[in-house]
DNA sequence: CGGGAAAGTTGTCATCGTCAACATTCTCGG
DNA sequence: CCGAGAATGTTGACGATGACAACTTTCCCG
């Protein structure tokens, strides 16, 4: 302890993460394609060879932004979700909240699902598969486990798709300007969802109909 | 005329097709992320330099790899829907072959959805506006030209995000394992749709209720 | 306190994207 | 028919990159 501030340690301190958020901001102003390992490490003040004491190689380092990806995903679908106990304001809830992750974390989006990474990391599969479980099991509250399957796929594509073409510029900026903008247009065409999920919740729509 | 094949002529004849090909069936192989300009050229038979005469940069040819995509995108749209006359139909099976496209042309997909090329391409840009065009067309044919961007959207967010679910083989195999598996889902999916495409058409629905 | 593990560094290599300079072939006007 | 300029390809070079090996510094625990 009592370590001299002014120059600088030896050791980074924490490189692993430093590395994630310069990888991050990079790609954010480079694009994917011209991220590159050494100016990370040049960001973060290190060596260029350093990044290989956390990272196996690129692929990894992009793979574990993706997880984390995936871990805020699934933590911000849960937030969502927290207190509404009715399964089809539930799976609602979880779409919008996956339309304002991609539109607030845009890289982390892109590197989630660029594919081409290579295979996955038992870390990655793991934070993929927990997002895609959670959508599942909110699928399954509403229409039963048989179906959930292809419910949760029908229903996932929807935000999915949005946020994709939010993210490649294709939409009105009335639409894409905001994350409430964006979040707002996300409620709206789930809204008009009215297949497996929606016919459920149809017949107890009165009920439920007081709050716009 | 009269060419001596035996030994290869200085000039390759259709080097950027070629060129085209060879980055095709490399990024199938190897992923996007590992493509080489250079191993096109060598995959061509030409020297390391000789795509330049062609090709900008990299971000260039794949970017005509997106625009011949989105080319063959409308096309097979514009096959799907031939014949048909009811809008509904129509709009349906461009889903369908929205999806069964993706499942044929994986390559093609990726990198048209990539983003991260850079700005983009007067014609790539025409080819992927004349896709969307065609979707916003046949979606403004069900609802009007009011509804027809939002309408377009939520539309074009189910076949999309189901590709997408496939290419980065999250679904079990029996619903993606081939092209007519996949078009199968595809076409359930899109029927479990009644948002407001399939309010207008709810109401004479038994006319047509005919296939199937 | 001492030795191994962890974390960083320097050096190196093959490869890549890109450019400049040069070579070959095509084509079209005279 | 020919000859010059435009296309098209080739060779060579440069800086940057991903990745590995060997070495150094620091940490931590027995």
């Amino acid at each position: 302890m009592a370590r001299r501030r002014a120059q600088k340690p030896y050791h980074h301190g924490d490189l692993r993460s430093a590395l994630l958020d310069a990888a991050v901001a990079l790609i954010g102003e480079h694009g994917l394609a011209q991220l590159s390992l050494r100016e990370c490490a040049r960001r973060a003040g290190v060596s260029h060879a350093a990044p290989y004491r956390h990272f196996a190689d690129k692929a990894t380092l992009l793979l574990a932004i993706a997880a984390e990806g995936f871990s805020r995903l699934t933590a911000a679908g849960l937030a969502a979700m927290e207190g509404l106990t009715h399964p089809r304001d539930r799976i609602d809830a979880y779409g919008v909240a996956y339309v304002r992750f991609a539109f607030e974390h845009p890289v982390h989006f892109r590197v989630m699902f660029t594919g081409e990474l290579g295979e996955p990391t038992m870390e990655a599969q793991r934070c993929a598969d927990a997002a895609f479980d959670l959508l599942i099991d909110s699928a399954a509250a509403v229409v039963g486990a048989d179906a959930a399957t292809l419910a949760g796929v029908a229903f996932w594509s929807i935000p999915h798709g949005l946020a994709m073409l939010i993210l490649d510029g294709r939409l009105p900026p009335e639409h894409a300007g905001s994350a409430d903008a964006a979040a707002a247009l996300a409620r709206a065409v789930i809204g008009m969802w009215r297949g497996p999920l929606g016919r459920v919740d149809d017949e107890e729509a009165k009920a439920t109909a007081r709050d716009t």
